[in-house]
DNA sequence: GTTCTAACA
DNA sequence: TGTTAGCA
């Protein structure tokens, strides 16, 4: 993998994910469970979440907060 | 230190 | 949804 493809791809454990999107683990757990975001489980044990669910994370948060709105 | 699962209220 | 317990 290229130093490119790296900044491109990156993978953040949930913890980072966390913090970025503002959500709890509780709450991506699941809405992985649930389907809404597809992470990359290697070991089956450590999901990685790569932008793609990070911005899906985001929409969903979004959806959560306009939900309180509406 | 970090993540994962399970269950309960 | 949030927390706790134990495990690797």
């Amino acid at each position: 993998m290229n130093d490119e493809m790296r900044r491109n791809m990156p993978l953040f454990p949930i913890g980072t994910v966390t913090k970025l999107t503002a959500l709890t683990p509780r709450q991506v757990r699941y809405l992985e469970q649930q389907g809404l975001i597809q992470p990359e489980c290697t070991n089956g044990d450590q999901c990685l979440f790569s932008f793609n669910d990070v911005k899906r994370l985001f929409e969903i948060k979004s959806l959560i907060e306009n939900r309180k709105s509406n």
